[in-house]
DNA sequence: GAAAGTTGACATTCATAGGTATCAACATTT
DNA sequence: AAATGTTGATACCTATGAATGTCAACTTTC
């Protein structure tokens, strides 16, 4: 086993993922309910966060507390990621689907029937893992223009 | 004259402006002071609205009212739109533009010495008068990808 | 089987962002 | 000349977003 996968095995129940971070329990649930975050679930259907959902989260904290940015801000900016270009569905694909088109949610809270993503896991999917700071969203934004 | 030409043109003193938008004077002022604005002035630095510049507000208003994204967050989605696309800046220019690297604050906030920007006035300029709105600014993610 | 988890609802606390008001000293507009 | 504008500071209000707590009925984990 590499190293992202290791940061991204399943380890915290949502008390000991509350209590690393500083928050309440009914905190993360609350993230997750707004789409900010995507934490696995067990057989039983218990939430179990990585280590990366923890820097993820403690990412999207920054966010609330340093730069000031709401959680609508917050949902907005993700909404921008062009995950099209990321994942590189068809024109077809594009014209019907709502992540591609609002510009209100992140895209990973959608469902995604009949297109490119139906059949992948967003939570696996670089979208989500590679875009939780204004900086990388920023990043592929500079990446995709031009070529 | 032409229709965007009338539409620009500074007719409103701050005051006016402020009743029209149904809010105060103090208000204008800040959102001119956080970057959200760029207000003609005249020879004697007193501020003077046009009718874009009511409807920008107005879209800025219903950003923070109705879909609740604070001011930094609004400030954030400023700084994700790809101005360098818009503007057609060197590689160079880029690599040394603070609105290119950065992701807090719109580039019309910087000074842009020794740059494409530096003789454009950012309030004729593309980058900031068609992108008020988040909708606006998706719509030019999505135009700049993939070529 | 005890501890910790689940959803959903509801009530509440706390901090602060957004917005207002007022002052002074001064400049511009009409 | 009077009205309205300027910057800058300072103090203040208030609406609300972020976060917490609790309860019930139930399930999963260890």
């Amino acid at each position: 086993m590499n190293l992202s996968e290791i940061k991204d095995k399943p380890i915290y129940p949502i008390r000991t993922a509350a209590e690393l971070l500083g928050i309440s329990v009914h905190t993360l649930r609350m993230y997750e309910r707004e789409g900010l975050i995507l934490p696995h679930k067990t057989g039983g259907n218990q939430r179990s966060y990585s280590q990366d959902d923890i820097e993820r989260i403690e990412c999207i904290r920054r966010a609330i507390n340093e730069s000031k940015i709401s959680i609508n801000g917050i949902k907005t900016i993700y909404s921008l990621i062009p995950c099209w270009e990321v994942v590189q569905c068809s024109d077809e694909d594009r014209r019907n689907c709502k992540a591609y088109l609002g510009h209100t949610k992140p895209c990973w809270t959608y469902n995604h029937p009949n297109t490119t993503c139906e059949n992948r896991d967003c939570r696996e999917c670089e979208v989500y893992t590679n875009h939780s700071s204004c900086d990388q969203v920023k990043e592929l934004i500079r990446k995709i223009s031009g070529n």
